[in-house]
RNA sequence: GGCGAGUUAGCAAAGCGGUUAUGCAGUGGACUGCAACUCCAUUCAGACCGGUUCGACUCCGGUACUCGCCUCCA
Protein backbone atom coordinates (compact mmCIF):
# COMPACT_ATOMS: atom_id res chain seq x y z
CA UNK A 1 0.00 0.00 0.00
CA UNK A 2 1.62 3.03 -1.40
CA UNK A 3 0.60 6.36 -1.09
CA UNK A 4 1.29 8.80 -3.52
CA UNK A 5 0.81 12.69 -3.81
CA UNK A 6 -1.39 12.92 -7.01
CA UNK A 7 -0.42 16.79 -8.54
CA UNK A 8 -4.07 16.35 -10.74
CA UNK A 9 -6.13 16.33 -7.57
CA UNK A 10 -3.50 17.74 -5.49
CA UNK A 11 -4.23 14.78 -2.73
CA UNK A 12 -2.12 11.99 -1.61
CA UNK A 13 -3.64 8.17 -3.36
CA UNK A 14 -3.43 4.83 -2.80
CA UNK A 15 -1.42 3.74 -5.86
CA UNK A 16 -3.78 1.44 -7.20
CA UNK A 17 -2.29 0.50 -10.32
CA UNK A 18 -4.66 -0.39 -14.19
CA UNK A 19 -3.32 -3.86 -13.47
CA UNK A 20 -2.82 -5.25 -9.97
CA UNK A 21 1.12 -5.60 -9.83
CA UNK A 22 2.23 -3.84 -12.34
CA UNK A 23 3.48 -0.42 -12.36
CA UNK A 24 3.73 1.76 -15.83
CA UNK A 25 5.64 5.14 -15.58
CA UNK A 26 6.55 7.75 -17.71
CA UNK A 27 9.04 10.37 -16.90
CA UNK A 28 10.04 12.97 -19.42
CA UNK A 29 13.58 12.91 -19.75
CA UNK A 30 16.41 15.39 -20.95
CA UNK A 31 16.07 17.84 -23.79
CA UNK A 32 20.03 17.10 -24.73
CA UNK A 33 21.97 20.52 -26.16
CA UNK A 34 23.78 20.43 -23.02
CA UNK A 35 25.09 18.44 -19.97
CA UNK A 36 23.17 17.62 -16.96
CA UNK A 37 22.62 20.02 -14.14
CA UNK A 38 21.77 19.47 -10.81
CA UNK A 39 17.96 20.09 -11.67
CA UNK A 40 18.24 16.66 -13.57
CA UNK A 41 20.10 15.03 -11.43
CA UNK A 42 17.26 15.88 -8.44
CA UNK A 43 14.36 14.49 -11.45
CA UNK A 44 16.73 11.35 -12.59
CA UNK A 45 17.55 10.46 -8.77
CA UNK A 46 14.05 10.89 -7.46
CA UNK A 47 12.21 8.87 -10.26
CA UNK A 48 14.77 6.65 -9.45
CA UNK A 49 14.01 6.37 -5.83
CA UNK A 50 10.48 5.83 -6.92
CA UNK A 51 11.28 2.54 -8.97
CA UNK A 52 13.11 0.91 -7.17
CA UNK A 53 11.01 1.33 -4.39
CA UNK A 54 7.73 -0.27 -6.24
CA UNK A 55 10.18 -2.86 -7.74
CA UNK A 56 10.89 -3.56 -3.77
CA UNK A 57 7.21 -4.02 -3.28
CA UNK A 58 6.44 -6.62 -5.82
CA UNK A 59 5.02 -4.53 -8.33
CA UNK A 60 6.28 -5.87 -12.32
CA UNK A 61 7.57 -1.91 -13.39
CA UNK A 62 7.82 -0.43 -16.68
CA UNK A 63 10.19 2.53 -16.09
CA UNK A 64 10.21 4.59 -19.53
CA UNK A 65 12.15 7.93 -19.76
CA UNK A 66 12.51 9.59 -23.02
CA UNK A 67 15.32 11.86 -24.45
CA UNK A 68 14.45 14.79 -26.40
CA UNK A 69 16.99 14.47 -29.42
CA UNK A 70 15.35 17.12 -31.57
CA UNK A 71 14.15 20.61 -31.21
CA UNK A 72 14.69 24.11 -31.80
CA UNK A 73 17.40 24.62 -28.99
CA UNK A 74 19.40 21.31 -30.52
CA UNK A 75 19.58 22.57 -33.93
CA UNK A 76 20.66 26.09 -32.70
CA UNK A 77 23.44 24.47 -30.31
CA UNK A 78 24.97 22.53 -33.40
CA UNK A 79 25.07 24.92 -35.49
CA UNK A 80 26.67 27.19 -33.09
CA UNK A 81 29.16 24.56 -32.70
CA UNK A 82 29.50 24.23 -36.63
CA UNK A 83 28.48 20.04 -36.20
CA UNK A 84 25.60 18.52 -37.26
CA UNK A 85 22.42 17.77 -34.95
CA UNK A 86 23.22 14.13 -34.27
CA UNK A 87 26.92 14.67 -33.61
CA UNK A 88 25.88 17.33 -30.74
CA UNK A 89 22.87 14.72 -29.06
CA UNK A 90 24.91 11.35 -29.66
CA UNK A 91 27.92 13.23 -27.42
CA UNK A 92 25.26 14.75 -25.00
CA UNK A 93 23.72 11.30 -24.50
CA UNK A 94 26.66 10.15 -23.31
CA UNK A 95 27.76 12.30 -21.21
CA UNK A 96 24.10 11.87 -19.57
CA UNK A 97 24.46 8.14 -19.38
CA UNK A 98 27.58 9.00 -17.53
CA UNK A 99 26.22 11.37 -15.15
CA UNK A 100 23.19 8.72 -14.20
CA UNK A 101 26.21 5.60 -13.80
CA UNK A 102 28.16 7.90 -11.40
CA UNK A 103 25.02 9.10 -9.47
CA UNK A 104 23.65 5.42 -9.26
CA UNK A 105 20.93 5.77 -11.24
CA UNK A 106 19.53 2.57 -12.65
CA UNK A 107 18.46 2.70 -16.37
CA UNK A 108 15.16 2.89 -17.57
CA UNK A 109 13.45 0.00 -19.22
CA UNK A 110 12.95 2.01 -22.37
CA UNK A 111 14.54 5.08 -23.10
CA UNK A 112 12.78 6.30 -26.67
CA UNK A 113 14.46 8.94 -28.35
CA UNK A 114 11.62 11.43 -30.59
CA UNK A 115 13.75 11.13 -33.53
CA UNK A 116 12.82 7.31 -33.36
CA UNK A 117 8.67 7.86 -33.24
CA UNK A 118 8.43 10.64 -35.78
CA UNK A 119 5.82 8.65 -37.52
CA UNK A 120 3.94 7.65 -34.48
CA UNK A 121 3.96 11.18 -34.01
CA UNK A 122 2.54 12.05 -37.69
CA UNK A 123 0.17 9.22 -36.84
CA UNK A 124 -0.90 10.84 -34.18
CA UNK A 125 -1.24 14.32 -35.62
CA UNK A 126 -3.03 13.08 -38.44
CA UNK A 127 -6.28 11.70 -36.17
CA UNK A 128 -6.05 14.85 -34.50
CA UNK A 129 -6.81 16.53 -37.52
CA UNK A 130 -9.44 14.06 -38.51
CA UNK A 131 -11.11 14.36 -35.06
CA UNK A 132 -10.92 18.25 -35.33
CA UNK A 133 -8.94 18.96 -32.24
CA UNK A 134 -5.99 20.07 -34.82
CA UNK A 135 -5.90 22.35 -37.97
CA UNK A 136 -3.21 22.85 -40.69
CA UNK A 137 -3.50 26.78 -41.79
CA UNK A 138 -1.48 25.85 -45.17
CA UNK A 139 1.55 27.23 -44.12
CA UNK A 140 3.47 23.70 -43.17
CA UNK A 141 1.96 23.87 -39.41
CA UNK A 142 -0.43 21.93 -37.73
CA UNK A 143 -1.41 23.56 -34.42
CA UNK A 144 -3.82 22.26 -31.98
CA UNK A 145 -7.10 23.59 -31.07
CA UNK A 146 -6.69 24.35 -27.36
CA UNK A 147 -10.11 25.56 -27.03
CA UNK A 148 -11.67 22.22 -28.79
CA UNK A 149 -10.54 20.14 -25.28
CA UNK A 150 -12.70 20.50 -23.16
CA UNK A 151 -10.37 19.18 -19.70
CA UNK A 152 -7.88 21.87 -21.28
CA UNK A 153 -6.25 23.45 -17.73
CA UNK A 154 -7.29 20.28 -15.67
CA UNK A 155 -3.50 19.90 -14.66
CA UNK A 156 -2.36 22.86 -14.27
CA UNK A 157 -5.16 24.37 -12.82
CA UNK A 158 -5.84 27.19 -15.32
CA UNK A 159 -8.80 28.47 -16.49
CA UNK A 160 -8.83 29.18 -20.17
CA UNK A 161 -10.94 32.38 -19.92
CA UNK A 162 -8.36 34.06 -17.58
CA UNK A 163 -5.35 33.09 -19.49
CA UNK A 164 -5.78 35.11 -22.47
CA UNK A 165 -6.43 38.39 -20.43
CA UNK A 166 -2.38 38.95 -19.57
CA UNK A 167 -1.23 36.04 -22.09
CA UNK A 168 2.39 37.13 -23.09
CA UNK A 169 1.67 34.07 -25.89
CA UNK A 170 3.07 35.33 -29.04
CA UNK A 171 1.09 36.51 -31.47
CA UNK A 172 0.81 34.00 -34.46
CA UNK A 173 -1.74 34.90 -37.32
CA UNK A 174 -1.89 31.21 -38.36
CA UNK A 175 -3.06 30.67 -35.13
CA UNK A 176 -6.67 30.38 -34.94
CA UNK A 177 -6.21 31.31 -31.01
CA UNK A 178 -3.17 32.44 -29.41
CA UNK A 179 -2.98 29.78 -26.87
CA UNK A 180 -2.94 27.03 -29.42
CA UNK A 181 0.49 25.48 -29.85
CA UNK A 182 2.27 23.81 -32.32
CA UNK A 183 2.05 20.24 -33.34
CA UNK A 184 3.87 19.71 -36.84
CA UNK A 185 6.55 22.93 -37.22
CA UNK A 186 6.76 23.09 -41.25
CA UNK A 187 10.62 24.26 -41.99
CA UNK A 188 12.78 24.62 -45.44
CA UNK A 189 13.71 21.69 -46.71
CA UNK A 190 17.62 22.34 -46.34
CA UNK A 191 16.98 21.87 -42.63
CA UNK A 192 16.77 18.78 -40.59
CA UNK A 193 12.95 17.22 -40.95
CA UNK A 194 10.94 14.58 -42.09
CA UNK A 195 8.56 14.37 -44.46
CA UNK A 196 5.08 14.35 -43.63
CA UNK A 197 1.65 15.13 -44.76
CA UNK A 198 2.47 18.61 -44.34
CA UNK A 199 5.37 18.69 -46.09
CA UNK A 200 8.90 18.79 -44.90
CA UNK A 201 9.40 19.51 -41.20
CA UNK A 202 9.37 18.67 -37.64
CA UNK A 203 7.84 17.78 -34.91
CA UNK A 204 6.79 20.10 -31.93
CA UNK A 205 7.88 19.19 -28.51
CA UNK A 206 4.74 18.02 -26.81
CA UNK A 207 3.77 15.47 -29.43
CA UNK A 208 6.82 13.42 -28.77
CA UNK A 209 5.97 12.75 -25.50
CA UNK A 210 2.08 11.66 -26.34
CA UNK A 211 3.37 9.73 -28.78
CA UNK A 212 6.00 7.56 -26.93
CA UNK A 213 4.14 6.78 -24.32
CA UNK A 214 1.53 5.59 -26.22
CA UNK A 215 3.61 3.13 -28.00
CA UNK A 216 5.57 2.33 -24.62
CA UNK A 217 3.07 1.87 -22.34
CA UNK A 218 -0.53 2.63 -23.82
CA UNK A 219 -3.22 5.12 -23.90
CA UNK A 220 -3.63 4.90 -20.36
CA UNK A 221 -0.93 4.15 -17.74
CA UNK A 222 -0.37 4.56 -13.98
CA UNK A 223 2.60 7.07 -13.15
CA UNK A 224 3.67 10.34 -15.82
CA UNK A 225 6.43 11.97 -14.12
CA UNK A 226 8.70 15.50 -14.60
CA UNK A 227 10.40 18.21 -13.56
CA UNK A 228 8.00 21.24 -11.71
CA UNK A 229 8.44 23.34 -14.65
CA UNK A 230 6.95 20.73 -17.45
CA UNK A 231 3.32 20.91 -15.34
CA UNK A 232 2.57 23.68 -17.78
CA UNK A 233 2.53 23.46 -20.60
CA UNK A 234 4.09 20.57 -21.92
CA UNK A 235 2.43 17.72 -19.43
CA UNK A 236 -0.85 19.92 -19.96
CA UNK A 237 -0.47 19.80 -23.88
CA UNK A 238 0.42 16.33 -23.29
CA UNK A 239 -2.76 15.76 -21.72
CA UNK A 240 -4.79 17.67 -24.51
CA UNK A 241 -3.20 15.15 -27.45
CA UNK A 242 -3.44 11.87 -26.03
CA UNK A 243 -7.03 11.94 -24.54
CA UNK A 244 -8.07 13.73 -27.59
CA UNK A 245 -6.67 11.42 -29.93
CA UNK A 246 -6.88 8.17 -28.00
CA UNK A 247 -10.55 8.51 -26.59
CA UNK A 248 -8.68 7.31 -23.10
CA UNK A 249 -7.49 8.77 -20.00
CA UNK A 250 -3.71 9.76 -19.95
CA UNK A 251 -1.76 8.92 -16.83
CA UNK A 252 -3.70 8.23 -13.68
CA UNK A 253 -1.25 9.97 -11.59
CA UNK A 254 1.15 12.83 -11.90
CA UNK A 255 4.25 13.51 -9.97
CA UNK A 256 5.87 16.44 -9.82
CA UNK A 257 9.35 17.02 -8.38
CA UNK A 258 10.74 19.86 -6.19
CA UNK A 259 12.87 22.90 -7.73
CA UNK A 260 16.97 22.76 -7.70
CA UNK A 261 17.54 26.38 -6.08
CA UNK A 262 20.66 28.23 -5.53
CA UNK A 263 20.48 31.24 -3.17
CA UNK A 264 16.59 30.63 -2.85
CA UNK A 265 16.38 30.93 -6.35
CA UNK A 266 15.17 28.36 -8.95
CA UNK A 267 18.07 26.26 -11.02
CA UNK A 268 17.78 27.01 -14.78
CA UNK A 269 19.05 27.56 -18.09
CA UNK A 270 17.24 30.96 -18.51
CA UNK A 271 18.70 31.93 -15.20
CA UNK A 272 22.02 31.15 -16.07
CA UNK A 273 22.44 30.05 -12.23
CA UNK A 274 23.30 25.91 -13.29
CA UNK A 275 25.56 23.77 -11.79
CA UNK A 276 26.07 21.06 -14.30
CA UNK A 277 26.43 17.43 -12.61
CA UNK A 278 30.11 17.42 -13.58
CA UNK A 279 30.87 20.49 -12.09
CA UNK A 280 29.56 18.47 -8.70
CA UNK A 281 30.87 15.08 -8.96
CA UNK A 282 34.23 16.98 -9.30
CA UNK A 283 33.92 18.38 -5.88
CA UNK A 284 31.66 15.65 -3.76
CA UNK A 285 31.64 11.97 -4.14
CA UNK A 286 28.74 10.91 -6.47
CA UNK A 287 27.06 9.29 -3.55
CA UNK A 288 27.51 12.47 -1.44
CA UNK A 289 24.93 14.31 -3.99
CA UNK A 290 22.72 11.47 -4.09
CA UNK A 291 22.41 11.20 -0.28
CA UNK A 292 22.41 15.19 -0.19
CA UNK A 293 18.95 14.71 -3.21
CA UNK A 294 17.75 12.01 -0.79
CA UNK A 295 18.07 13.82 2.32
CA UNK A 296 15.17 16.10 1.68
CA UNK A 297 11.79 14.83 0.04
CA UNK A 298 10.73 15.02 -3.20
CA UNK A 299 8.45 17.67 -3.90
CA UNK A 300 9.72 20.06 -1.72
CA UNK A 301 12.94 23.12 -3.11
CA UNK A 302 15.85 22.12 -2.57
CA UNK A 303 18.97 24.95 -1.88
CA UNK A 304 22.26 23.71 -3.72
CA UNK A 305 24.87 24.67 -1.56
CA UNK A 306 28.43 24.30 -0.25
CA UNK A 307 27.21 24.03 3.49
CA UNK A 308 24.80 21.57 2.45
CA UNK A 309 26.45 19.29 0.66
CA UNK A 310 29.46 19.33 3.35
CA UNK A 311 26.65 18.71 5.68
CA UNK A 312 25.41 15.33 3.25
CA UNK A 313 29.38 14.13 3.67
CA UNK A 314 29.14 14.23 7.54
CA UNK A 315 25.72 12.61 7.56
CA UNK A 316 26.73 10.07 5.18
CA UNK A 317 30.14 8.99 6.88
CA UNK A 318 28.22 8.22 10.08
CA UNK A 319 26.30 6.07 8.55
CA UNK A 320 29.55 4.02 6.99
CA UNK A 321 31.00 4.16 9.72
CA UNK A 322 28.46 2.32 11.30
CA UNK A 323 28.58 -0.49 8.68
CA UNK A 324 32.46 -0.17 8.56
CA UNK A 325 34.41 -3.80 9.82
CA UNK A 326 30.83 -5.61 9.89
CA UNK A 327 30.04 -8.59 7.61
CA UNK A 328 27.10 -7.07 6.65
CA UNK A 329 26.73 -8.88 3.24
CA UNK A 330 27.73 -11.72 4.38
CA UNK A 331 25.06 -12.02 7.38
CA UNK A 332 21.63 -12.69 6.75
CA UNK A 333 19.36 -9.16 7.54
CA UNK A 334 17.58 -9.06 11.21
CA UNK A 335 14.38 -9.05 9.83
CA UNK A 336 10.90 -7.86 11.41
CA UNK A 337 12.40 -4.94 13.60
CA UNK A 338 10.50 -1.92 14.27
CA UNK A 339 13.32 -0.31 11.83
CA UNK A 340 12.18 -2.08 9.00
CA UNK A 341 8.65 -1.28 9.88
CA UNK A 342 9.22 2.39 10.37
CA UNK A 343 11.31 2.75 7.28
CA UNK A 344 8.60 0.68 5.16
CA UNK A 345 5.74 3.12 6.45
CA UNK A 346 8.53 6.48 5.36
CA UNK A 347 8.55 5.23 2.23
CA UNK A 348 5.05 3.81 1.45
CA UNK A 349 3.71 7.34 2.30
CA UNK A 350 4.89 9.43 -0.33
CA UNK A 351 8.28 8.22 -1.19
CA UNK A 352 9.08 10.15 2.53
CA UNK A 353 13.18 9.72 2.47
CA UNK A 354 14.17 11.95 4.62
CA UNK A 355 12.04 10.34 7.23
CA UNK A 356 13.32 6.90 5.94
CA UNK A 357 16.95 8.21 6.49
CA UNK A 358 15.43 8.97 10.12
CA UNK A 359 15.43 5.22 10.34
CA UNK A 360 18.67 4.45 9.18
CA UNK A 361 20.55 6.84 11.56
CA UNK A 362 18.68 5.26 14.78
CA UNK A 363 19.30 2.03 13.21
CA UNK A 364 23.62 3.29 13.18
CA UNK A 365 23.21 4.13 16.80
CA UNK A 366 22.19 1.15 17.65
CA UNK A 367 24.52 -1.03 15.57
CA UNK A 368 27.46 1.36 17.24
CA UNK A 369 26.12 0.25 20.46
CA UNK A 370 26.25 -3.10 19.92
CA UNK A 371 29.28 -3.12 18.70
CA UNK A 372 30.88 -1.56 21.52
CA UNK A 373 29.17 -4.15 23.55
CA UNK A 374 31.16 -6.41 21.73
CA UNK A 375 27.76 -7.99 20.49
CA UNK A 376 28.59 -8.60 16.36
CA UNK A 377 25.97 -11.13 16.21
CA UNK A 378 23.08 -8.19 16.43
CA UNK A 379 25.44 -5.27 15.01
CA UNK A 380 26.02 -7.52 12.14
CA UNK A 381 22.40 -8.38 11.24
CA UNK A 382 20.93 -4.67 11.78
CA UNK A 383 23.86 -3.62 9.54
CA UNK A 384 22.66 -6.00 6.80
CA UNK A 385 19.29 -4.49 7.46
CA UNK A 386 20.72 -1.18 7.18
CA UNK A 387 22.78 -2.06 3.94
CA UNK A 388 19.80 -3.54 2.68
CA UNK A 389 17.19 -0.65 3.34
CA UNK A 390 19.95 1.62 2.07
CA UNK A 391 20.13 -0.22 -1.81
CA UNK A 392 16.39 1.25 -1.92
CA UNK A 393 17.58 4.65 -1.91
CA UNK A 394 20.32 3.43 -4.18
CA UNK A 395 23.08 4.47 -1.16
CA UNK A 396 25.55 2.46 1.34
CA UNK A 397 26.34 -0.16 -1.46
CA UNK A 398 30.58 1.20 -1.65
CA UNK A 399 32.48 -0.65 0.62
CA UNK A 400 32.60 1.67 3.79
CA UNK A 401 36.71 1.71 4.10
CA UNK A 402 36.17 3.44 0.62
CA UNK A 403 34.18 5.58 1.24
CA UNK A 404 35.83 6.77 4.28
CA UNK A 405 39.14 7.10 2.98
CA UNK A 406 40.38 3.78 4.97
CA UNK A 407 43.97 2.33 3.81
CA UNK A 408 42.68 1.62 0.58
CA UNK A 409 42.36 5.48 -0.81
CA UNK A 410 43.57 7.58 -3.36
CA UNK A 411 45.49 9.50 -1.54
CA UNK A 412 48.02 12.91 -2.24
CA UNK A 413 50.59 11.19 0.50
CA UNK A 414 52.11 8.20 -0.34
CA UNK A 415 50.18 5.54 1.88
CA UNK A 416 53.49 3.59 2.72
CA UNK A 417 54.96 6.87 4.47
CA UNK A 418 52.02 6.76 6.50
CA UNK A 419 52.12 3.33 7.62
CA UNK A 420 56.00 5.01 8.74
CA UNK A 421 54.71 8.15 10.03
CA UNK A 422 52.19 5.65 12.10
CA UNK A 423 54.65 2.83 13.13
CA UNK A 424 56.62 6.11 14.04
CA UNK A 425 54.10 7.27 15.96
CA UNK A 426 53.04 4.04 17.78
CA UNK A 427 56.93 3.39 19.02
CA UNK A 428 56.70 6.65 20.34
CA UNK A 429 53.34 6.00 22.13
CA UNK A 430 54.64 3.30 23.57
CA UNK A 431 58.00 4.64 25.10
CA UNK A 432 55.73 7.47 26.49
CA UNK A 433 56.91 10.47 24.25
CA UNK A 434 53.38 11.63 23.71
CA UNK A 435 55.24 14.81 22.84
CA UNK A 436 56.66 13.51 19.93
CA UNK A 437 53.74 10.93 19.05
CA UNK A 438 51.50 14.22 18.81
CA UNK A 439 53.96 16.08 16.34
CA UNK A 440 53.83 13.04 13.81
CA UNK A 441 50.28 12.59 14.18
CA UNK A 442 49.97 16.88 13.39
CA UNK A 443 52.08 15.94 10.12
CA UNK A 444 49.20 13.58 9.47
CA UNK A 445 46.25 15.68 9.88
CA UNK A 446 47.92 18.36 8.09
CA UNK A 447 48.42 15.87 4.91
CA UNK A 448 44.59 15.04 5.70
CA UNK A 449 44.74 12.18 7.35
CA UNK A 450 42.72 11.43 10.22
CA UNK A 451 43.77 8.33 12.69
CA UNK A 452 41.70 6.59 15.03
CA UNK A 453 43.16 4.52 17.99
CA UNK A 454 41.40 1.51 19.55
CA UNK A 455 42.40 -1.08 21.12
CA UNK A 456 42.89 -3.50 17.99
CA UNK A 457 45.53 -0.52 17.13
CA UNK A 458 45.67 2.47 15.27
CA UNK A 459 43.71 3.01 11.99
CA UNK A 460 44.26 6.23 9.04
CA UNK A 461 41.62 7.42 6.81
CA UNK A 462 41.75 10.30 4.27
CA UNK A 463 39.22 12.95 5.13
CA UNK A 464 39.48 15.26 2.16
C1' G B 1 -2.97 40.31 -12.40
C1' G B 2 -4.40 34.65 -12.33
C1' C B 3 -3.19 29.89 -10.17
C1' G B 4 -0.26 27.03 -6.77
C1' A B 5 3.42 25.81 -2.84
C1' G B 6 5.75 27.18 1.47
C1' U B 7 7.37 29.83 6.38
C1' U B 8 9.89 24.25 12.14
C1' A B 9 15.43 25.24 16.66
C1' G B 10 22.60 27.96 14.79
C1' C B 11 22.05 25.22 9.81
C1' A B 12 19.39 21.26 7.12
C1' A B 13 14.96 18.42 7.34
C1' A B 14 10.33 15.03 8.81
C1' G B 15 6.07 13.13 11.36
C1' C B 16 2.35 14.28 14.70
C1' G B 17 -4.15 17.49 18.26
C1' G B 18 -1.31 15.83 24.19
C1' U B 19 4.32 11.57 24.88
C1' U B 20 12.69 12.40 22.02
C1' A B 21 11.99 12.84 14.72
C1' U B 22 16.67 12.69 12.53
C1' G B 23 21.51 14.70 10.77
C1' C B 24 25.35 18.50 11.10
C1' A B 25 27.06 22.04 14.61
C1' G B 26 27.25 23.47 20.22
C1' U B 27 27.61 22.13 25.51
C1' G B 28 28.56 18.50 29.65
C1' G B 29 30.18 13.52 30.66
C1' A B 30 32.29 8.39 29.50
C1' C B 31 36.30 6.24 26.62
C1' U B 32 41.57 8.03 25.31
C1' G B 33 48.34 9.67 27.50
C1' C B 34 45.81 13.81 24.74
C1' A B 35 42.73 13.58 20.52
C1' A B 36 39.74 11.25 16.76
C1' C B 37 35.82 7.51 16.27
C1' U B 38 31.88 5.81 19.36
C1' C B 39 28.43 6.02 23.49
C1' C B 40 25.38 8.73 27.28
C1' A B 41 23.17 13.31 28.60
C1' U B 42 21.83 18.13 27.10
C1' U B 43 20.85 23.64 25.18
C1' C B 44 18.32 25.82 21.05
C1' A B 45 11.77 25.27 17.51
C1' G B 46 7.36 25.94 14.98
C1' A B 47 6.52 33.84 10.80
C1' C B 48 2.50 36.98 13.05
C1' C B 49 -2.75 37.74 14.85
C1' G B 50 -7.24 35.49 16.04
C1' G B 51 -10.54 31.06 16.48
C1' U B 52 -11.93 25.77 17.65
C1' U B 53 -10.29 22.49 21.80
C1' C B 54 -9.49 20.31 28.44
C1' G B 55 -5.03 20.81 25.27
C1' A B 56 -2.33 23.14 18.71
C1' C B 57 3.83 23.41 15.72
C1' U B 58 -0.18 20.03 14.13
C1' C B 59 -7.25 21.88 12.60
C1' C B 60 -9.92 26.71 10.83
C1' G B 61 -9.72 32.08 9.41
C1' G B 62 -6.81 36.36 8.50
C1' U B 63 -2.03 39.15 7.92
C1' A B 64 3.07 39.38 6.42
C1' C B 65 6.96 37.44 3.79
C1' U B 66 9.34 33.82 0.39
C1' C B 67 9.16 30.80 -3.84
C1' G B 68 7.15 28.46 -8.33
C1' C B 69 4.07 28.34 -12.89
C1' C B 70 1.44 31.56 -16.27
C1' U B 71 7.44 32.32 -21.96
C1' C B 72 12.26 27.80 -23.75
C1' C B 73 13.58 25.33 -19.01
C1' A B 74 13.96 19.13 -14.98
Amino acid sequence: MIRIYNTLTRKKELFQPLTPGEARIYVCGMTVYDLCHMGHARILVAFDVVVRFLRAQGFKTTYVRNITDVDDKILQRARENGETFTQLTARMIDAMHEDCAALGVEAPDHEPRATEYVDAMVDMISTLVDKGYAYAPGNGDVYYRVRRFAGYGKLSGKVLSEMQAGARVEVDSNKEDPLDFVLWKGTASDEPGWKSPWGWGRPGWHIECSAMSLCCLGATFDIHGGGPDLRFPHHENEIAQSEAANDAPFANLWMHAGAVRVNNEKMSKSLNNFFTVRDVLARYPAEVVRYFFISSHYRSPINYSETNLEKAHNGLERLYTALDGLDFDKVKPTLGTAFEEAFQAAMTDDFNTPAALGVLFDMARQINKSRSAGDLDTGGGLAALMHKLGALLGLLQSNPKDFLGFDTAQTVVDSQWIEERLAERTAARSAGKFAEADRIRDLLTEQGVALEDSSQGTRWRMTR
